[in-house]
DNA sequence: CAGTGGTCTAGACCACACG
DNA sequence: GTGTGGTCTAGACCACTGA
């Protein structure tokens, strides 16, 4: 038996997932525990980061299954679009799913961040993107109902915010976005189908009009796996 | 008893940790978990999320400390600008630790992103960074010997590879970037003082020369409380 | 040395998918 | 119903800290 179980395990399992086909299912963790010789706790954490990888899935009731490789949605960080977009010039298929549109009242904290008064009304967007069939991000977009009412939504909306404000003809200039990375609450984990606890690339964003006026601001977390995010940085002067 | 003993017990600690005065100990594990019903397990689970958020320091063989409010290092992503100079202007203080420098030698992967032959000397700068005697950060830069040999290193090497060759008047015009977030492994989580699989924010970046020549690739890890990372985005022309 | 956090085990019960 | 992954428990042993 080595010394340190979980190092074996994960090249182990590295192994395993390399070998087994695309869409093929992996033994039940029970008895994958057992072949491997680990606990199922121990063999559970070693396979957070291939779900995180993308290389995985695991489906509550049905079981853990081999994905294909996946092309990851390949962004600039320089210049602001939707997911959408960027997925189209790729070539890749995106569609939604559990859309939920709510008419909420800011608070102080989104009366600060979008410089609005409390009590004001705004509209709130949530939506998981799946890029071939598979949940890869979490947005929430929040606006004041002036700017977009749960109305100007149209019907065959299909994901992008930014792009509705776009096509309506608002003059948006910038967006300023922080950048983290987060463990997955119970609230983003269940639509996004990870476990609580995984990691997640977060962005939340303010996005400007042409007053410099904030017109939305807005919750992105990404399945790291799935995306290549990247920014060319000057070299500050020295 | 709660049908969902996680999330009581998030709750329960935060405000556990919020009334509890900096520096202070929390109580011990097995204690913790008796006193909040709940398994040992389970506690450490939700324990993570403050820690990566900077709120609480786990010390083996010592015990859970709460940190007082720490202020983040923030940078936007638009300059490169090594975390010393971040700090300075900030008023921070910043130390490294567990510095190692090694002469390696390439192999596939880096001969390909530094565009240098295989098996080709390379010298490897590893270290730990740290705001107020914490680790906050585990920076690796790799760069081919004929531009930053051992012996080029200064005796009082403080942290910044980026310093380091400006104040030698190397010319660098701009660093390609690529953010992603993972969790921890063994290796990274040791020098951070972290546990395996906590969140962490991860850079892998490309600097590039006046001649467009790849200079350095480095590998960044960062505990996500203690830093503010943000970029301006340009929204696309629609 | 006693007490702490770090790791792992074995087993239980649940919610969910699918036949 | 049966089998899957999702969650939680109770307890063990280890490595480390500090008196």
């Amino acid at each position: 038996m080595a010394n340190f179980p979980f190092q074996r395990l994960q090249s182990d399992l590295a192994e395993l997932i390399k070998k087994t086909p695309a869409g093929q299912r992996l033994p039940s963790e029970p008895d994958l525990a057992k072949q491997l010789g680990v606990s199922r706790a121990t063999l559970r954490e070693a396979m957070r980061s291939f779900e995180t990888q993308g290389l995985i899935r695991r489906r509550q009731g049905s079981g853990t299954f081999v994905v294909g490789k996946v092309q990851a949605l390949d962004s600039g960080l320089e210049v602001l679009e939707s997911l959408e977009t960027i997925a189209k010039r790729m070539g890749l298929e995106v569609s939604i799913s559990d859309l939920n549109i709510e008419s909420i009242v800011a608070d102080e904290e989104l009366s600060a961040l979008l410089g609005v008064p409390q009590d004001a009304k705004l509209t709130r967007v949530r939506r998981v993107i799946r890029a071939e069939s598979r949940p890869v991000a979490y947005l929430v977009d929040i606006l004041p109902e002036e700017i977009l009412h749960i109305k100007d939504l149209p019907a065959d909306f299909h994901g992008s915010v930014l792009d509705c404000l776009l096509e309506r003809g608002d003059l948006l200039t910038s967006s300023r976005a922080n950048i983290s990375a987060i463990g997955a609450s119970a609230d983003v984990a269940k639509p996004l189908e990870i476990q609580r606890g995984d990691v997640l690339l977060h962005f939340h964003a303010q996005l400007f009009n042409a007053e410099n006026k904030v017109v939305d601001y807005s919750f992105s977390y990404f399945i790291p796996g799935y995306f290549h995010f990247h920014v060319v940085r000057r070299v500050g002067n020295g």
